[in-house]
RNA sequence: GGGCGAUUAGCUCAGUUGGUUAGAGCGCCUCCCUUACAAGGAGGAUGUCGGGGGUUCGAGUCCCUCAUCGCCCA
């Protein structure tokens, strides 16, 4: 027998049920016969650092799903594993390598750097997997896979060979968000904005040969003034005069539009407006026609001539009405470079943001040291016109937290646009299709727009949900832009990009032509030579032009071998030919985008290294190998702000992998904020540990809490407290809410108002001296609330159930409770099934949860108490432990997905207690309640008239229950009971009599249309019926209550008439609308009278 | 600047295609330690559905507008 101790007690019976779903393997999945699968690939949290109340949504819901599935009997698998996050994981070592040794990676190199952030993703991948098998994650965890390992490293390099191949892969000179601190290139979503008080410069710049009694000079403004030293143009608006008064039309149309508080704004907008057609526009078109004639500027401090264009970038509207052009350190004049190839552009940045050999004496100079020098020596020069204070927006890294600076550089790109030709998908498979491009691709999984199978059948789609419009509107919007996208990164933690690359002097190559001819045939290995001019030609095209009349003088050589081997067998050679392996690595997405299908073993998972005690990908034995088992999967689970960053870019790699899907559906959940209402995140400090809750509360409260809070599209505020660790001993603990304390003095410290001193929220500033202080929130009591509830209630029936038997029972033959409750149970089977489906776990919850507490807990169980004591009728109570047994068998399944910990360990108690359940038919158990069958509705158990009948015992105990409060009669005195009703209502009456009079407390009681009120009751009214309720005496609050009853059924009968009195409504509204009111006044009507004739006879 | 979304009880959130008296949990008030559960039970109070217009017989729900807040993209 197993144990249940007295009280609920998670934090023991929690890591038990752990040790025995991971010792008997009870996540594994195993490709076998059966169709109907379920796939659920983890978004593979970063080893960085730990997980936070964000990602226990996140495994939260995976896992609820997962569960779910694996009860309904699909072959389940939910794939876990880990990121290896270049820049984020790489910044977070390098910070501390600085902090505890002071070191830079220089000084450890580059195979030592990796060797430290790989001993700290170890670390981070023990902490993260004990936190999701501490929340009950159930992944196969013997699958887990890192993008770092042999597995997925594969599929990286086989992906970038065949994108390389096909010419799909490309390195091209790029602005990018430069990271001057950690010198390399961030993504977009790597930044966050900062207002900083920052300046407007305005600098003048001489025109060359100025024509008589024009401009002499071009003034433009800066916020950043040292990039002049990188201009290589200035614009002016094409037709200043046309576009200022368009701009001043429109302002003049706002004005007219504009509300009174508004107008003087508007009023003062257009004739700021209107005076620079007097003041600016002149000088403008002087200018503008100079820029037709080809006019220059001596750009000042470099002496350089740079042209004058003429481009619609220039705004007219604003400041001086010309721009500086710095194609290589703004997005926008990049743009104008663009449109203008002739002007170039000049790099005047060093990679760590010094000035580069191209800003002539400012070369080495820090760029804000640079900054002063410039306008010194502009104002000597008397080229600086003024200076005004400015609030600017500066985007800043999110690693480093400095100012990134737009730059110039080579990066690799993926080429997301449409391809002349197309692109093959799937290429080599029995799925392959030719689509116009990667982009377009992921489009049209979402629209269902990819060609069909061979076989004619159609290719999955994907889909969203909750919301299925407007998260694939997010998704197609933001892939329609089709814009390129960047995959290298200046980094020394990741895939290391496989292309050896370099100049070399035509001459060499041609040379080199005998030994490479026999080479270009392999399919192993794939090179691109680059013509100075941009032209990309495969070597046999190269060969061939650099034969020809025009062939350049140096060439740049691309080549990828597909084999990882051959860059040490081949490196040395190709090394002493002049070409080097690239340094930088890849984008973690890149490899994050493979999951799907790298996890599972592709290409060939019949060759998939996997580590020690990882089952093999391959097949055998008649198996199905991994990939063809598990692939395409079925479901991605994440948070809105990855659609685009993650979801597309899966979709788009597993169709050009495969030709087919990762998913069809996604299901996108809430994100949770924090207090504040602030996205938790790691970056910003306000991530609170889920062992943090599980230590006060248990897994399964927090799980419990989690599916409440997954409502539908609704982001969630959890207020968040920490318990002050400088509380002293045997005081009573103190929590500091965190939304209002304010911060510490790093990121994750708050300080504790009372103590005033810092605690450390994230675990990360002992070193610093800083208390440790755990969170928790209240919200969460709830989770435990029910599951100390659930407790209770099995271990009510536990104490009952011992020796409970099965035999079939046909329901109409139970008493009217157990035919109830069966009813009621195959509504709340059905109804949580539906909600699941609809991917809405918090209503499943709710239904859940108002099945067992208010249905089961409130009613049956007290209704059950009579029968199970010690001299109750034997039947009766057998076939109530058998109901009794049954219900608790479906509920515990119904409840396992969302607490599993508690659900599992009753299962287990259950097993031994009632090992046969049933009612009309035994059930299938099993050892492990994950192993168990999911519940099906039992339609046959449905009675809609015993529900009712029921559903009047409830109103009438209510009433009478109020009334007792009312007269504060004490809970355990029986009251005698008359009941004056006919008809129907008598008959429910005399069904229910014994239970009502259980559940309301009542004695004698006695029922007919003959009852009438003695002098000391107190009247209960339902409907056209009442009870007398006797030896309550108090006429005076008697006559009280009537009178408010009196008062609400009259303002509700006024409310109806009013309604039926309009002609509107009686035409207009829907007959069944309309009678249904009809039907209620009645009713009130019928009410209000018996009240009144109550009052009468009260006197 | 463009796009998407939100605003409902003290708090956190539900509220299906417009249709009875707008709900839940927590918190609050009263009573009860009735041998499953005080982490509980019984009862109760609490709303100008952000403001203003409109459509409709009827609006928390649809439309317009204003305010505030959030997210995404430039």
């Amino acid at each position: 027998m197993s144990d249940l101790p007295d009280k609920y007690d998670p934090a023991t019976l929690e890591p038990a049920v752990t040790r025995r779903w991971l010792e008997q393997k009870a996540f594994a999945a195993t490709p076998d016969a059966r169709d109907d699968r379920y796939v659920v690939m983890m978004p593979l949290p970063n080893v960085t650092g730990a997980l936070h109340m964000g990602h226990a949504m996140d495994n939260v819901m995976q896992d609820l799903l997962t569960r779910w599935h694996r009860m309904r009997g699909d072959n389940t698998l939910w794939q876990p594993g880990l990121d290896h996050a270049g820049i984020a994981t790489q910044a977070v070592v390098e910070k501390r390598l600085k902090e505890l040794e002071n070191k830079t990676r220089h000084d450890v190199g580059r195979d030592g750097l990796v060797q430290r952030i790989h001993d700290w993703a170890a670390k981070s991948k023990q902490r993260i997997v004990a936190q999701q098998q501490g929340m009950g994650c159930s992944c196969d965890w013997d699958r887990a896979r890192f993008t770092m390992d042999d597995v997925c490293a594969r599929a990286v390099r086989h992906t970038f060979f065949k994108m390389f191949r096909d010419g799909l892969i490309f390195r091209g000179n790029r602005l990018v968000n430069w990271d001057c601190a950690l010198q390399t290139a961030v993504a977009d979503d790597e930044l966050y904005k900062e207002t900083v008080a920052g300046k407007f410069h305005y600098l003048r710049y001489p025109i060359v040969n100025p024509p008589a009694g024009g401009p002499t000079h071009v003034a433009v403004a800066t916020t950043r003034p040292e990039t002049m030293l990188g201009d290589t143009a200035v614009a002016v608006h094409p037709a200043p005069r046309a576009a200022l008064q368009q701009a001043i039309d429109a302002q003049r149309q706002k004005l007219a539009a504009a509300p009174a508080k508004e107008q003087a704004a508007a009023q003062q907008e257009l004739e700021r407006l209107e005076a620079r057609m007097t003041d600016v526009v002149p000088a403008l078109e002087a200018i503008a026609k100079l820029a037709q004639q080809g006019g220059k500027v001596l750009l000042p401090l470099m002496e350089r001539e740079i042209p004058i264009v003429a481009d619609d970038w220039a705004d007219p509207t604003l400041g001086t009405g010309c721009v500086k052009i710095t194609p290589a350190h703004d997005p926008n004049d990049y743009a104008v470079w663009q449109r203008h190839p002739e002007i170039g552009a000049v790099n005047m940045l060093n990679a760590d943001g010094t000035v580069s050999r191209h800003g002539g004496r400012y070369q080495g100079l820090d760029r804000f040291v640079a900054r002063q020098q410039v306008l010194d020596d502009l104002k000597t020069a008397d080229l600086l016109d003024r200076i005004e204070d400015r609030q600017l927006e500066v985007d800043h890294s999110d690693r480093s937290k400095t100012i990134v600076e737009p730059y110039l550089s080579k990066q690799w790109f993926v080429q997301m646009a449409d391809v002349d030709g197309g692109v093959v998908m799937g290429r080599g498979t029995a799925k392959e299709f030719r689509t116009a491009g990667l982009a377009q691709a992921a489009l049209d999984a979402t629209a269902g727009a990819l060609p069909a199978f061979a076989d004619g059948s159609p290719r999955p789609t994907v889909g969203f949900h909750p919301d299925p419009e407007r998260y694939r509107n997010m998704h197609d919007r933001w892939l329609a832009e089709k814009r390129d996208w960047c995959i290298s990164r200046q980094l020394w933690w990741g895939h290391r990009i496989p292309v050896w690359r370099g100049e070399l002097p035509a001459e060499r190559l041609l040379m080199l032509e005998p030994m490479l001819q026999g080479q270009l045939d392999r399919d192993d290995v794939a090179a691109w030579i680059l013509l100075p001019d941009g032209n990309r030609l495969t070597p046999r095209d190269a060969f061939a032009h650099l034969k020809g009349p025009h062939a350049p003088a140096t060439v740049e050589v691309q080549l990828c071998f597909l084999d990882e081997k051959a860059d040490q067998t081949i490196g040395v050679m190709l090394q002493s030919a002049g070409l080097e392996l690239d340094p930088d690595v890849l984008d973690t997405w890149f490899s994050s985008a493979l999951w799907p299908h790298s996890t599972l073993g592709w290409p060939n998972p019949e060759t998939a290294k996997v580590g020690a005690g990882q089952p093999a990908l391959a097949g055998g034995d008649g198996r199905p190998d991994a990939l063809s088992y598990y692939y395409p999967g079925s479901c991605l689970v994440t948070g809105r702000d990855i659609i685009t960053l993650w979801v597309a870019r899966m979709v788009l790699t597993g169709l050009y992998n495969l030709g087919d899907v990762p998913f069809t559906d996604v299901f996108l959940h809430a994100t949770i904020l924090d207090g504040k209402g602030e996205r938790m995140s790691k970056s910003k400090g306000n991530g609170i540990d889920p062992l943090d809750i599980i230590e006060r509360y248990g897994a399964d409260a927090l799980r419990y809490v989690v599916c409440e809070l997954q409502t539908g599209t609704q982001d969630i505020r959890l207020p968040v407290q920490a318990i002050s660790p400088f509380t002293a001993a045997g005081q009573r603990e103190r929590l500091v809410d965190l939304a209002t304390a304010k911060p510490g003095p790093y990121l994750g410290t708050f300080v504790d108002p009372v103590a005033q001193k810092p605690m450390d929220l994230i675990g990360q500033y002992g070193n610093e001296g800083i208390a440790a202080a755990k969170a928790t929130s209240d919200r969460f009591a709830i989770g435990a609330n029910f599951c100390n509830k659930l407790f209770n209630a099995a271990r009510f029936a536990f104490l009952n159930l011992d020796g409970t038997t099965f035999e079939p029972l046909d329901p109409a033959t139970l008493p009217l409770e157990d035919r109830w409750i069966l009813s009621r149970l195959a509504r709340a089977v059905a109804g949580v099934d539906a909600q699941l489906r609809g991917y809405n776990p918090s209503a499943a919850l709710q239904q859940a949860r108002d099945f067992f507490w208010n249905e089961l807990c409130d009613w049956y169980l007290e209704m059950l108490k009579p029968r199970m004591k010690a001299d109750a009728d034997a039947a009766s109570r057998r076939a109530g432990q058998q109901v009794l047994a049954a219900v608790l068998d479906q509920t515990l399944r119904l409840l396992h997905p969302i607490v599993p910990f508690l659900t599992e360990t009753l299962w287990t108690r259950l097993n031994e207690l009632a090992p046969q359940r049933g009612v009309r038919t035994q059930f299938a158990t099993s050892a492990l309640l994950v192993h168990a069958a999911w519940p099906a509705p039992d339609e046959a158990a449905l009675a809609d008239d015993v529900e009712q009948q029921v559903a009047t015992m409830q109103q009438w105990c209510v009433a009478i229950r109020e009334a007792r409060a009312s007269y504060q009669v004490a809970p355990r005195e029986r009251l005698p009971a008359r009941f004056q009703a006919d008809g129907d209502g008598a008959e429910v009456l005399r069904a229910t009599a014994p239970l009502l009079a259980n559940m309301a407390g009542l004695a004698d009681v006695a029922i007919g249309s003959d009852q009438q009120r003695t002098p000391d009751a107190a009247t209960v009214v339902l409907g056209a019926q009442k009870a007398f309720l006797l030896g309550v005496v108090d006429l005076d609050k008697e006559r009280e209550k009537l009178h408010k009853q009196k008062e609400q059924l009259a303002g509700r009968i006024r409310g109806i008439e009013g309604k039926l009195g309009n002609e509107g409504f009686v035409a207009k509204a829907p007959p069944a609308v309309v009678e249904r009111e009809r039907q209620n006044l009645a009713d009130l009507k019928a009410q209000l009278a018996g009240v009144e004739q109550s009052l009468c006879e009260l006197g």
